[in-house]
DNA sequence: TTCATTTGACCCCG
DNA sequence: CGGGGTCAAATGAA
């Protein structure tokens, strides 16, 4: 925790430089007038608001958590211990419980986490958005006293395999069901996330395509969605400009996470998701000026987004309004949901989305609560 | 065959 | 003790 302060320090700095240094480039490439420099202004611009948003973030955290608990961003650094050593397997859960006694405070400590609210459009379809561009699967799902739809509890594919711990919660919300809770625990520390935030080609292992830079994220969603309403899809490419754009945009952000965490653990992403959720939306759209993002883009897994790559481009065929409507009446929703969550590689095929757009309803939370210390062990709960 | 989801049981925390 | 979260066997899909 006295770190905290300082780390927290570093990565405002270094955001700040960030920032700096990208508008410097952008007012380099104002000056050049060619189509493919409007993606990379867009790019820029979206970095440069994103540096700032984290810069804020940061500070507000630091701000607000003066009572003392930690902040997210320190906790995430802590995490990695288990990743370094030995993966564990499913089982670490249990074991990490109770093993941690040993810093004193048992608590459990769970890792930061931070909520997103996203809503799905019926109409507009475009999907979307509940994945975030990660890899996920689905290890539970549970009914919620008190609540009408059961939540979906999904875990990092690869943790087994590169100890990723990350974790993540769907929830429809019962007022509206259109609207979705998704809160993460942890970040990626494995290949996922480098590879969906750097768009660079990077090698990667198991399914990826060289073909696109980062494709995970698609083939993700698609998988899911796959799964309900389509049979597989090989990976495509979607169109390329958008693609590049949302790439770059993840990019920049992870740009900038990369940065600051030298250390595996976490971005924050709902820093940059806080703020970038704005920023998503208007400025980078407009940018874009893609009628077919629209919206889309969303917000939705900033957070995560901050590392993974979320596109669904996705012309959406009609049929998909469709089907989400029906999915919607009956609860198949859950299913779906799940299933979109939880992508696994998707070749992106458009449309997947059963459900139409999401939007970012902005609100999105962060739970301090596990601040309060850190676990040496991350697991959640 | 491999991998993901489903689902009931189990465990821990409050 | 109850609820939330996770495990793991069973099942299904590719």
């Amino acid at each position: 925790m006295d770190n905290m302060g300082e780390w927290e320090q570093n990565n405002l700095i270094s955001e700040l430089k960030q920032g700096r240094e990208l508008a410097k480039q952008l007012q380099i490439h104002m000056n050049i007038p060619s189509s493919s420099h409007d993606q990379t202004r867009a790019m820029l611009l979206q970095k440069i608001i994103s540096s700032y948003e984290k810069s804020l973030s940061i500070l507000n955290f630091s701000s607000s958590s003066a009572s003392g608990e930690p902040q997210i961003t320190g906790l995430q650094i802590e995490s990695p211990p288990s990743l370094n050593g030995s993966p564990r397997s499913e089982d670490s859960d249990r074991d990490a419980k109770d093993q941690e006694p040993k810093d004193g405070s048992r608590k459990r400590k769970t890792f930061p986490r931070w909520t997103n609210r996203v809503r799905i459009n019926p109409v507009t379809g475009l999907e979307g958005t509940l994945d975030d561009g990660f890899s996920w699967r689905k290890y539970g799902q549970k009914d919620i006293l008190g609540a009408r739809y059961p939540r979906g509890y999904y875990r990092c594919t690869h943790r087994n395999v590169q100890g990723c711990l990350a974790t993540k919660q769907v929830q429809r919300s019962d007022e509206d069901p259109q609207v979705f809770e998704i809160t993460y625990r942890g970040n990626h520390t494995c290949a996922q996330a480098s590879k969906a935030n750097i768009f660079a080609p990077s090698a990667q292992p198991e399914n990826q395509e060289p073909n696109n830079n980062s494709t995970e994220p698609q083939q993700q969603q698609q998988q899911q969605q796959q799964q309900y309403y389509q049979p597989q899809l090989t990976q495509q490419q979607p169109e390329d400009a958008l693609w590049n754009l949302r790439q770059s945009l993840k990019v920049l952000t992870e740009d900038l996470e990369v940065h600051h965490q030298s250390f595996p653990p976490f971005n924050f992403p709902s820093s940059s998701n806080m703020t970038t959720e704005t920023q998503v939306f208007s400025p980078s759209m407009a940018i874009n000026n893609n009628s077919t993002f629209t919206g889309n883009f969303s917000p939705s897994f900033l957070p995560s987004a901050a590392s993974g790559t979320n596109y669904n481009f996705s012309a959406s065929p009609s049929g998909i309004n469709s089907s989400f409507q029906n999915l919607e009446q009956s609860s198949d929703l859950n299913e779906l949901i799940s299933a979109a969550t939880s992508a696994t590689n998707s070749p992106t095929v458009g449309l997947d989305f059963p459900f139409g757009n999401i939007e970012y309803d902005g609100s999105f939370t962060f739970d301090n609560s596990n601040s309060g210390s850190f676990p040496s062990f991350p697991k959640s709960n």
